[in-house]
DNA sequence: AGAGGGGTTGCTGAC
DNA sequence: GGTCAGCAACCCCTC
């Protein structure tokens, strides 16, 4: 029998250390191995994913590529700018592979690619191999051990990981590479439809790269920004696995820090350098192997004696929360990214609820504009002016460097959820995809739920403020003074709350509180706060209360159908997504939302508020007359 | 099997 | 200045 042919199909697993997925490829002992990455369309145009992600993308594939080179001088990282659904089938016929081995994938549009292109590859008589390798065990696995459902605590995912066994032990990574095979490309080709683009945002020129498959010099060369028609990236932040493997040995150097590690003491306003280790864009590309991360902090941990951390809080801890929310993802597909559908996810009346597709049920990436001030603070936050300065230091550094810490995460979802906005979960989910360079499907849906308290995480009571969490880390707003520079002289008893500052200390700070955050900006301004914070937490925290009561999940008819607004009478019992148009909209008797006219609909939205707050205060007082 | 303890990461004010 | 109860009271896990 002739040696096996084998196409490497590199995707988020760019590394060559502990990769199953590879050494499945060399155990064939092949006779040719072609080492290539495709374009994918979908994460182009329709996945959100700015300038910064691309830029951590191209490091890892551009060190992926050298590393290769360094054990094969004929061969390097092929890249091929064609989608893989259209262009696998040809490729097959082109190059004659006998294998396709590639790192198995869970998230939902993973999965249905992959799907896609394993059909593709049996049609063609070729024998796929997919390894799992992006977690510490086969999410697959996981959710198998735990019968079939989804890992929803970090106890259940540990009981079901103690059922499979250990975490596999890292393989090294190989010493040498055949050589690639011809790479005939004189076949047709498939140029996708790039509108809607949701990056378009991102590009300044025109976006060249489709124009030829194997790059403008026809030698499969990595992109470049520029070809993608974007804009240079403004993260400091890069990537590659020699990159990554250098920042672990450096954390390993610092025993006392990777033994004792606990998340919650690690400071989010802590800044140059970061006060936890930023391998999660590795883990992300599959730069840095996440057992081999495992399995190199269990053995300090282990030598350190009984001072070290344990879990949750450890840095074991927090591969493990990683694993738990990729097991929940593979369980649940899409239904894990959205409210509507999902049973795990409780429902909440929350503003500017998603667009769904009638034909799938899934969310569009548009969403309902049922209430135009709810609108306005979610475009507030989004730029980092909403008059509150650690929301908007914090905004700014994630649109600016496409990283904050953990809890910094926590302060602004919860101040645009159930601690402040009231807007669906899903509108911050989409903004972290866009500018996150960890952005991580499974972690990013996970994390939302757990802080809107949809998911994962029920005690809706416990609330961030965006005054007093960011004095309890950093008193003289370091973090304020680096990314409102607005705000910079600003004395250390208003940077938190300038809306207090007297006239003649604004005069000294040389800023003037005024103004929405949303007309134009005048030069030596900062926004007022864009509402009273101690008032809206209340709001939403009886919101909460109510929303908890009537106890509704993704899945309910009641939602699906929008028949759960008869449990939820009338705005006056607290706060509630307001009216929009139907994603159905040609039937208006029997809409996704439907229900008959209330008599609000000519009432603005400040009336309605108006209406929230005071049912909210008479209702919890009728609450406690009751009691 | 119903109760009680615990849950990576809240805030405030009293001592 | 550090600890702790109260806030009002969620769900999961274990015994």
């Amino acid at each position: 029998m002739a040696k096996p042919r084998v196409i490497y199909w590199f995707r988020t697993d760019l590394r060559l250390h502990d990769s199953p997925a590879l050494q499945a490829a060399l155990d064939l002992e092949p006779e040719v191995l072609w080492p290539i990455f495709t374009w994918d369309p979908h994460y182009l145009y329709k996945a959100r994913g700015g300038v910064n992600r691309w830029q951590f993308l191209l490091d890892c594939q551009n060190d992926l590529s050298q590393s290769i080179t360094k054990l094969n001088k004929n061969s390097k990282l092929f890249v091929l700018r064609e989608g893989p659904q259209t262009l696998f089938p040809k490729l097959f016929k082109a190059w004659k592979p006998t294998h396709l081995v590639f790192e198995k994938d869970t998230d939902a549009y993973g999965r249905s690619r992959d799907e896609v292109v394993a059909k593709a590859a049996k049609a063609a008589g070729i024998q796929v191999i997919i390894q799992p390798g992006r977690t510490l065990w086969d999410s697959d696995d996981i959710v198998q051990h735990h019968g079939g459902e989804p890992t929803m605590s970090i106890t259940q995912l540990q009981a079901a990981g103690k059922k499979i066994g250990p975490v596999a032990k890292p393989i090294p990574a190989p010493e040498s590479l055949p050589d690639p095979g011809d790479m005939p490309v004189d076949f047709e080709r498939h140029v996708p439809e790039g509108k809607p683009d949701f990056n378009a945002d991102y590009r300044s020129e025109e976006d060249t790269g489709y124009k030829h498959i194997a790059g403008p010099n026809g030698d499969f060369a990595i992109e470049t920004l520029d070809e993608l028609g974007f804009s240079p990236a403004t993260t400091p932040h890069r990537g590659g696995e020699t990159r990554a493997l250098e920042i672990l040995e450096d954390l390993l150097k610092d025993k006392k820090y990777t033994a004792t590690f606990q998340k919650p003491k690690t400071s989010p306003a802590q800044f140059n350098p970061q006060s936890t280790t930023l391998l999660s864009p590795f883990f992300h590309f599959g730069a840095l192997s996440v057992r081999l991360f495992y399995w190199r902090v269990h053995e300090i941990v282990e030598s350190y004696g009984k001072a070290a951390s344990s879990p949750p809080e450890s840095l074991i801890g927090q591969v493990l929360f990683r694993d738990m929310y990729f097991a929940a993802h593979a369980a649940l597909g899409a239904s894990f990214g959205q409210t509507a559908t999902n049973p795990h996810c409780r429902f909440i009346p929350w503003h500017l609820p998603s667009k769904r597709d009638p034909e799938t049920g899934l969310i569009t990436g548009d969403h309902h504009i049922d209430d135009q001030q709810a609108e306005a603070w979610f475009r507030r936050w989004k730029a980092g002016v909403t008059g509150f300065p650690w929301i908007d230091a914090l905004m700014r550094q994630l649109r600016h460097d496409g990283w904050i810490h953990h809890l910094g995460r926590h302060s602004v979802a919860c101040f645009l959820t159930r601690g402040g906005c009231y807007v669906d979960w899903e509108r911050g989910c989409e903004v972290f995809e866009e500018w996150l360079i960890d952005h991580e499907p499974a972690c990013n849906i996970g994390n939302w739920q757990w802080l809107s308290c949809t998911a994962f995480f029920t005690q809706y009571f416990r609330c961030y403020s965006p005054v007093s969490f960011g004095q309890k880390w950093d008193k003289s707003g370091e973090l304020v003074r680096r990314w409102v520079p607005e705000l910079s002289r600003v004395k250390e008893k208003y940077i938190y709350e300038p809306w207090k500052m007297p006239l003649p200390d604004q005069k000294e700070a040389g800023v003037r509180v005024t103004g929405d955050g949303l007309s134009e900006h005048q030069e030596g301004t900062y926004p007022k706060p864009m509402f009273d914070f101690n008032e809206r937490r209340n709001i939403c925290m009886a919101a909460m209360k109510n929303a908890y009561s009537v106890g509704l999940y993704g899945n309910d008819d009641k939602v699906l159908d929008g028949s759960w607004r008869t449990l939820f009478p009338s705005p006056d019992e607290a706060e509630v997504m307001g009216e929009y148009e139907s994603d159905y909209g040609e039937n208006a008797d029997n809409n996704e939302y439907g229900h008959e006219q209330d008599g609000l609909d000519g009432e603005t939205a400040s009336n309605k508020r108006g209406a929230e707050k005071n049912g909210t205060d008479s209702k919890s007082k009728k609450r406690k007359t009751e009691a």
